[in-house]
DNA sequence: GAAAAATGGATTTTT
DNA sequence: TCCATTTTTC
């Protein structure tokens, strides 16, 4: 990027000298946020327009001026980022950034809580519990409410948590959020209502906090103990937040009464990108900024430093059909580069062909595999592309899929480790006993009553001998569930989370994934890697934490916080969601075709249709120089058979300049598709 | 309680 | 088509 001169008309005066030469590594708007954002603050970044790097740059510039670490709160979106962010800062004032208040909404509320959870009659021990815990206890409520589920069609447990987790993230009651998103249940409404309360109820009474309560209670706890308020938002003078589009109700209220006593709040975001409604964000958060402080300077970050003129302008002409948002114009500081394409393909065969052929042809022109991108909609949709990507050795990797931590055997392991710091903690209880043959959910729930008896003391369970009632099987199951247990209570090792897992493992554990699981190799290969990840903890409570807080996928290498992670030259297949924030050298857009994108279920209601409109811009704007945007005129459905689609009305919509058309045709002889301009 | 068979449902997904 | 979950059966 081309520095541009500035000068400072009014330099804020300062005794301290400053290390950094902010001028130099800034553009004018960026210089501007980072030096002169005080009071209420929204910058609107587009994409690719240094955000990131302003909001470190505004960091480093109030700690070299003299603000304190722990009086900078800096929330962001995901637990990647605030380690990207810290280190970052880091490395540009050469120090370690200790006390900095860097992390997501849910990492700082597990903080905040922890040390002030007495305040609000909550166990400062308190577990956490993740999406399938949710789910399981929202199960186990239905089930005791004894909802009659067979005559009409009940929802899943997992969607009823949806719901139940929207209303608590909207802020709205369960009652609103059945009318405005879920009316074919609003039979169910009040099952719902009966749900919650029960579920509320289950968590208070075992100590455990699922994600949303992370800041649900948090907001309890500012809003009953004038205390701890004070103390807070006297603490921290500047609360800066990143993608602030994508904040929910709850967050937003959150970040306003956090900042409400020095009005130091600077919200970094681009409408154009808000793509998580479906989770509660609510783009109206950041529109109507300006409109809930009246005295807000609005930034506009508006040069973008990643991709061509001509697929910025692709970009531009899309998000111009939105009604609802900041109008923005992204100016490319390059050349216009080649113009984007629009490649009509017969069916999802030859879109797959197609996609890995062109991969071939860039990459023999000088652009590596993992420069390139495979974007979708819905995670099926690579499916084909897979196949033809294996079939002719391309190497890839998907973005997402099953989780790290949330894999059963990694789960099984740690539901020990949770007793251990919860000893009422039910779910951990009844995992961790229908892991022995023998007990089954009957029985397991049996044993957790006369654990309870004994106030969950485990090393009076661990040596107890109150089998008497149960079967033969049953307590055989028990005594290897008792060994377990004795190898982690025996000594003390709350401070070694690495040796408890050990003593997991050797006590019975890989035993039972030799026995239960096919791929059992691999599996313990994963209990392994986590016993290294453990060994960085020096406490059982922020392992767990971490653990649960933390969104590392399968295949990735678990890395330590501010780590760098060795990427392999891979070609990314992703969803659009998870591909917002990085970039690419050349972009392929699949599945372009109406029905699919825009995802048919939007298509009636036009603030849906603007998210979609949004995610598309997200997609193009990943592209640093070549944009391929795919259509498959027919496909095939399972039910409705081979189906022909048009393209999608992204497409449509746009002028004709701003795209060349292409066709494909296929050499039948060579079976190999061939590409013709 | 565990294994086998049948059903149903399929955007997006972080914490 | 493919998977996860539920129901049935032993």
């Amino acid at each position: 990027m081309s520095p541009k001169k500035y000068v400072l008309t009014t330099a804020p005066s300062t005794d301290r000298h400053l290390s950094i030469d902010y001028a130099k590594e800034l553009n004018a708007s960026q210089l501007e946020v980072a030096m002169t954002a005080e009071g209420p603050c929204l910058v609107l970044a587009g994409a690719g327009s240094g955000k990131t790097r302003t909001l470190i740059y505004r960091v480093a510039y109030l700690l070299e001026r003299g603000v304190r670490p722990e009086e900078i709160l800096l929330v962001t979106f995901t637990n990647k980022a605030a380690h990207e962010m810290r280190s970052r800062v880091e490395t540009l004032l050469k120090t370690k950034s200790k006390g900095l208040w860097c992390g997501t909404f849910h990492h700082i509320g597990n903080r905040v809580l922890r040390m002030y959870a007495d305040r609000i009659g909550l166990s400062p021990e308190f577990g956490i519990l993740d999406a399938e815990d949710s789910r399981d206890l929202v199960k186990a409520c239905v089930k005791s409410l004894d909802i009659k589920i067979s005559d009409s069609r009940f929802p899943k447990p997992g969607v009823v948590h949806a719901i139940i987790s929207f209303s608590v993230n909207a802020k709205k009651s369960v009652r609103d959020v059945v009318r405005q998103r879920y009316p074919y249940f609003s039979q169910f409404a009040d099952d719902f209502e009966r749900i919650k309360r029960l579920y509320d109820e289950k968590k208070r009474k075992t100590s455990n906090l699922d994600f949303d309560d992370l800041l649900a209670r948090w907001t309890e706890l500012l809003q009953t103990s004038i205390e701890t308020r004070e103390r807070l938002t006297r603490q921290f003078r500047y609360v800066l937040v990143d993608e602030y589009q994508d904040t929910n109700r709850i967050q937003q209220e959150l970040v306003a009464l956090l900042s409400s006593h020095h009005k130091n709040l600077l919200v970094v975001g681009d409408d154009a990108q808000s793509i998580y409604s479906f989770r509660a964000a609510d783009i109206k958060n950041i529109l109507d900024f300006p409109e809930q402080h009246e005295n807000a300077k609005i930034f506009k970050l508006e040069t973008n430093y990643r991709s061509t003129a001509s697929i910025l302008s692709l970009a531009n002409h899309s998000i111009k059909h939105n009604v609802h948002q900041f109008p923005k114009e992204l100016k490319s500081v390059h050349g216009p580069g080649a113009t984007p394409q629009f490649v009509k393909v017969r069916d999802g065969r030859q879109e797959a062909a197609f996609v890995a052929q062109r991969i071939v042809e860039q990459n023999q022109s000088g652009i590596e595999v993992d420069e390139i991108a495979v974007l979708f909609r819905a995670r099926y949709q690579a499916a084909e592309l897979e196949l033809e990507l294996a079939k002719r050795g391309i190497p890839y990797v998907i973005r997402g899929g099953i989780r790290f931590f949330e894999q059963a055997h990694i789960k099984d392991a740690l539901s020990f480790l949770k007793l251990l710091q919860n000893p009422m903690d039910e779910i951990s209880w009844i995992r961790a006993l229908t892991l022995q043959s023998g007990i089954g959910a009957g029985f397991a729930e049996k044993i957790f009553g006369l654990a309870a008896a004994e106030k969950g003391d485990l090393k009076k369970v661990a040596g107890a001998d109150f089998g008497q009632s149960l079967p033969a099987r049953v307590r055989d199951g028990l005594a290897g569930f008792k060994k377990i247990l004795k190898g982690i209570t025996n000594d003390d090792l709350r401070d070694h989370p690495d040796a408890l897992i050990e003593r997991v493992l050797d006590g019975g554990y890989n035993k039972h994934v030799l026995m239960n699981f096919e791929n059992a190799q691999e599996r313990l290969e994963d209990l392994r890697e986590l016993v290294n990840f453990a060994h960085t903890y020096k406490n059982l409570k922020d392992f767990l934490a971490d653990v649960t807080l933390r969104e590392s996928f399968k295949g990735e290498t678990i890395v330590d916080a501010g780590g760098d992670e060795d990427e392999s030259a891979e070609l990314v297949l992703s969803t659009i969601h998870q591909a917002k924030g990085l970039e690419w050298k050349a972009i392929f857009v699949i599945g372009l075709s109406e029905g699919l994108f825009p995802h048919a279920k939007s298509m009636e209601n036009e603030d849906e249709l603007e998210e979609e409109r949004r995610l598309f811009y997200v997609a193009v704007t990943r592209a640093k120089e070549e944009l391929t945007l795919v259509h498959a005129m027919t496909r095939f459905d399972y039910n409705a058979g081979t189906v022909i689609n048009r393209p999608s009305v992204f497409v449509a919509e746009l002028p004709s300049s701003a795209y060349d058309d292409v066709e494909v045709e296929e050499n039948n002889d060579q079976e190999e598709t061939i590409y013709i301009d």
